[in-house]
DNA sequence: TGATTTTTATACTGTTTCGCATAAATTGGA
DNA sequence: TCCAATTTATGCGAAACAGTATAAAAATCA
């Protein structure tokens, strides 16, 4: 555990204008609109309110601050997955909850619903880049991991095979979602997939 | 039905030393590796063999070229369902091909397997631009309506929910080759999906 | 109050990028 | 052979971009 900054002794220049998290926050939501290669340091430093040398000096270049964004991300949706597998509900209620959660994310964005920043847009980066790739890996494992084991929690004899479906519904509902399908259209993939899992 | 250019009158200038359809090919290949935004007009020229004055007379600008490659895939990839539509397997039989063609073209790639520029390229762009978006949004309209008349034509009684999980786990594979996944994993999780459909 | 440390704001530099201007090259037609 | 039409090659110019230098600002410490 890493100890808060109101707890450290308080230190001696200038002391810091932004909450480092919110900062990151900010970042990531923009990373999410636009992709890695179509936000300029221009769009972080609009979407954070920071100047440049501060974001330098806080997390370092533009792709720094990507890569800490993805590790942001991966870090919360697994907290999310922990929520739900200790929420305890039915099999059936835990698909529909997980769904209800991924797909009002999914229909949040700056602009317009904007899906899964792993999914939509470290995957554009990752041939190219070895450290986003292997973020991405990382993420679509936790994730495969936690399902199956959501899954395996609430007696699924086949949780490893419903893991990976379930997994890539939640792949194709960021895809869906970008493309602008409606939330009815969402919901019903969602519905088929509960159906043939919970069914 | 298009004239083709051999049944065309000789044209009066100096004739054109390219195959537009081969550029075309060329210039999706590296929009597909690298992305929209992250494809620069040099990237073009170097994919192409082209210069940029050639490129801006045949096609246009960069996004010009690009829904350009957009289209191509679409037109591509329906033709490619109608043929394993038109081959008349068992309903096993032709999901087992139809991922088969699929995982065999996502693993290929410039520098690493690529997957689909619709899927994990053009979703990127989708959110800042309209054009873009009604492409990627016409392609899953497609991708969904094709996979639906397969599995309607082999029987399956529910064809419309099946189709969507089908095309679900499509988007998944293309995630998951761009993460590095391996042939294995990725013909696992078709497996599964075929399971859950035809088994 | 003054020295030190850290953050912030302004503005700069060098590079990349896009799109196009210009002229040379290559064809058909007069 | 000369002209018209079209494509190709070179390279330019303006804008966007990433990253940094410099100095002012704001805090602690002596």
């Amino acid at each position: 555990m890493v100890q808060k900054s109101e707890d450290m002794p308080r230190r001696r220049g200038r002391p810091r204008s932004f909450d480092a998290a919110e900062v990151l926050r900010a970042a990531t939501e923009r990373f999410r609109t636009r992709g890695y290669a179509g936000t300029s340091l221009d769009d972080l430093v609009d979407a954070t309110g920071l100047q440049r040398p501060s974001l330098y000096a806080a997390f370092g270049d533009k792709r720094a601050i990507y890569l800490a964004t993805l590790d942001r991300t991966i870090e919360r949706a697994g907290q999310g997955f922990d929520r739900l597998i200790a929420a305890d509900l039915p099999l059936r209620e835990s698909l529909e909850q997980l769904f209800r959660i991924v797909i009002d994310g999914y229909l949040t964005g700056e602009q317009a619903p904007s899906g899964c920043i792993m999914v939509s847009t470290s995957a554009t980066s990752a041939v190219d880049d070895a450290d986003i790739r292997a973020r991405l890996a990382a993420f679509l494992r936790m994730e495969d991991d936690k399902v199956e084991a959501l899954l395996t929690a609430r007696g699924d004899a086949n949780a490893h095979g419903h893991a990976r479906i379930v997994a890539a519904t939640i792949h194709s509902l960021s895809v869906r979602a970008r493309a602008g399908a409606s939330r009815e259209d969402l919901d019903a993939l969602a519905a088929e997939c509960v159906a043939m899992v919970a069914g």
